[in-house]
DNA sequence: TGTACATCAGTGAACGCGCGTTCACTGATGTAC
DNA sequence: TGTACATCAGTGAACGCGCGTTCACTGATGTAC
């Protein structure tokens, strides 16, 4: 008999069926939009009665929140990837089109249409928050921003807590800030279609708006 | 009497309802997000009995449309009025940046997560693409950018029509389609509340972007 | 001006629906001796 | 290895709820003569 076994069958079926839950739950989100996701409708899908889910989740609730986790986790995960294998900005750039491009409405849960009055638990926010020291860690590696500091960067050297405290300059930060800002706006527009009906090709706006941003 | 009265009063009345359930609509939104519209609610909220509305509208789906299309009407309105008394690119953004912040799931609720599946009228796309039109020709006015044309200009060379066949050259349209993602994206993280456990002043960072925007 | 009629706003009851969630239960799986 | 017990996944019935929507109706407002 294994004295400390990490794992037992019912512990890893448990992982798997709620794992399982949440695919259900991504595919409905996918089809439907958030606001739409249900428990039952889940359920149904899965072959079982509608009250077993709550043998895996406290209610509709948790799920969604665990969802929003793991859109976040996943997010991260990607650019950390992106980060550790050596890509700089522009490789990060292209790491988040091809994440959110995998699942719009994933991107759109964790960056959309806020709902009015939910705040996400702490620790999810400390995720995003590593998400953007990576931005910013990148941004620290590019050649500093040439150019005249405007009032903006003055103003952020008053406030760079969110940064935790990260020893860039403040042009350093407002280039995360910028990229980060200006990323979200072309990628937003595009997975919500808005170009669709306009004819020309997204990625080459999204390209274009990178190659400004990183500049000259 | 009066060969062609424009308005009978009950024609009067009618509107004036109509008015009053979008009002309560509009409000019901702010709270709860779109998402949660309830013509039951609405009407409880006005001290009536739920089909009464439907003297109104056809039914939650039309009421949608409907305030959609305002919403999009009250956008062109604004952006018109900044352009009609003179403003030039940067006072579009900043007229852009006050009807958001007027009401944020107004805003939302056209240029934010899109329900999958829903299809927006033509008339509402035409509204869409007259703003657009705004936009362009106060890009027209500006200083043409320097620089070099990169790949996407190029791009739109071949793909203009959205603009209605604008006569300005690509790197106009360019522009326009620049100023209008950027501007999404540092607002809807602003309207979102992203920087808010930030501290930093949304407002100077969506200066620094149109600064950086409109150029040297 | 007064009466007869048509129009139309609004009501209340009713429909079926799907939702989240609770509860007492059955039956299978795992554990202890 | 076999038996007794505990754990726990999943079920089905039931709860109350609010939703969109229909329908037959009442009563007030406006129109025609």
């Amino acid at each position: 008999m294994p004295e400390a076994r990490t794992s037992t069958p019912r512990e890893r079926y448990r992982t798997q069926v709620r794992a399982e839950i949440k695919e259900h739950a991504w595919e409905q989100i996918a089809t439907a939009g958030a606001s739409a996701l249900s428990l039952n409708a889940i359920a149904k899908r899965m072959g079982m009665s509608g009250p077993a889910l709550y043998r895996y989740f406290d209610g509709r609730d948790e799920l969604i929140t665990e969802l929003i986790r793991d859109a976040y986790r996943s997010q991260a995960d990607a650019f950390r990837a992106a980060a550790g294998s050596g890509a700089d900005l522009a490789g990060l750039a292209h790491a988040l089109r091809a994440w959110a491009l995998e699942d719009p409405q994933r991107y759109f849960l964790i960056h959309g249409t806020p709902v009015p009055g939910y705040h996400a638990p702490g620790d999810i926010t400390e995720i995003a928050a590593e998400t953007m020291t990576v931005i910013v860690d990148a941004c620290a590696a590019l050649a500093s921003p040439g150019g005249t500091a405007g009032a903006f960067d003055a103003h952020l050297e008053d406030h760079r807590q969110w940064a935790g405290d990260h020893p860039a300059p403040s042009p350093v930060l407002h280039r995360a800030l910028s990229f980060w800002s200006r990323l979200h706006g072309v990628l937003s527009l595009e997975l919500a279609g808005q170009f669709t009906g306009m004819g020309f090709d997204p990625a080459l706006l999204f390209e274009a708006e990178l190659k400004d941003l990183i500049g000259p």
